[in-house]
DNA sequence: CACCTACTGTGACCTGCGTCTCAGCCAACA
DNA sequence: TGTTGGCTGAGACGCAGGTCACAGTAGGTG
């Protein structure tokens, strides 16, 4: 398995190769696909994922139909361990968006484990704290910055995760709908699309099939901002 | 000191009475009151505070002068570890709401502290996971509640946390003015004095200085939800 | 290849809430 | 005792962005 891939997540960074590998040989890896469930709100949590390759979303739904994205995320990511931490029934669903592998990991494991790392648990606090701030940064982007603002942040935020320079630009493969850009950011998929369409004649970047390509990454920062 | 209400900070919780104590005997106490600034946006973080009495606000500011609240913490809460875990500087100010004593305690004391007491870490990383779950909270109700919700959510968590209940109802002394208030469901002054007007013309609850008393709180949680 | 379903693009309309403004109120302080 | 400054209450107005409605496009399946 990609053992480099996983040795990203900060699970296991702290690990020296032998007990990383050890670790990823005893958790169960499983490949799934677009729209594939991981888990629902309500589940009890008993796992948590790193994810190999692809892409999956968190997402929180409301009373009505509507849903809000928590976050995205890539291959090296972790999610699922807070309710490890605090235990309780899930508060967030976990879907997959793209082709993805992702290994798991149970909870008395993960559990026995840190006993037996504690430079890994302090690891852990580190992640949750970074997840913590982000998480309070996407607060108060929500009160202060508008729409178009938020989108021209999400866009660079997947772009630093996930794109890779090309002929003219940067091309983000975010294997997102609209729908879901709009879930991201808080805000309708009509009005995340003008705000697209807006960017993109103003050409600061090109729009493609659940892709976006950056072409000026400054004027883009500042709308951000 | 204060012991017993050091020992329900989830740092403290774990130990036996002698270690606390000894802990809390190294620690540097300070009363401060309303107005006054622990920390600022871009101060190099170095300790983490624990609130004997009082409430102190987490805030961030935007580039023009607006400001968002992140929490307002009372009596036994800590705050100010995320910069120990994930190194940098504050991310949020902090600043005291009413008469406050806090006690500090500084970076390497800490982690000398979590060497010796993987249980304490452990503590802390169900602390964060908490945290980062009603983060999340906060974040979807930003989206899908409107603002008179997030009003009597807002009052309704400040309720459980600082109520006390009185004659005809829980008294709720929270000590925030409207703005702050405001700031915290981020919303503006007006629209937040506008819906606590109206709740309070409902019979739902009365309207006193930096204080709310709730009369029925049914009614107020089906409006939350 | 035809059909269907999911997705994108765009305009028209409507509304919740922000902004502005001003008026009372109370506490502090000279 | 008057004055000043922070706080609350409330109305008028405008706009960002939500909702609705529909048209165009592309990928996937029989």
């Amino acid at each position: 398995m990609d053992q480099q891939i996983v040795m990203k997540a900060p699970l296991f960074a702290a690990l020296d190769d032998e007990t990383a590998s050890a670790l990823v040989a005893s958790m169960t890896p499983q490949s799934m696909h677009r729209g594939d469930v991981l888990f629902s709100e309500g589940d009890r949590g008993d796992s948590l994922y790193v994810i190999i390759t692809g892409k999956v979303k968190l997402g929180r739904a409301s009373g009505d139909g509507r849903e809000s994205l928590i976050a995205v995320l890539g291959a090296g990511e972790m999610f699922g361990e807070l309710s490890l931490f605090d235990p309780g029934p899930r508060l967030t669903s976990a879907t997959v968006v793209s082709e993805t592998d992702v290994i798991a990991l149970g909870n008395e494991d993960l559990q026995k484990f840190l006993a037996e790392h504690p430079a890994v648990a302090m690891k852990m606090l580190a992640g949750l704290a970074r997840r913590l701030r982000r998480t309070n940064e996407g607060l108060s982007d929500l009160v202060f910055t508008d729409v178009p603002g938020r989108v021209a942040k999400a866009l660079l935020d997947l772009g630093t995760r996930f794109g890779e320079p090309s002929a003219e630009g940067v091309k983000v493969n975010h294997d997102l709908t609209q729908e879901e850009l709009a879930q991201l950011v808080g805000a309708s998929r009509e009005t995340v699309n003008k705000a697209l369409a807006d960017f993109a004649s103003r050409g600061w970047l090109v729009l493609g099939a659940k892709a976006v390509t950056i072409l000026d990454i400054d004027r883009l920062r500042r709308r951000a901002r």
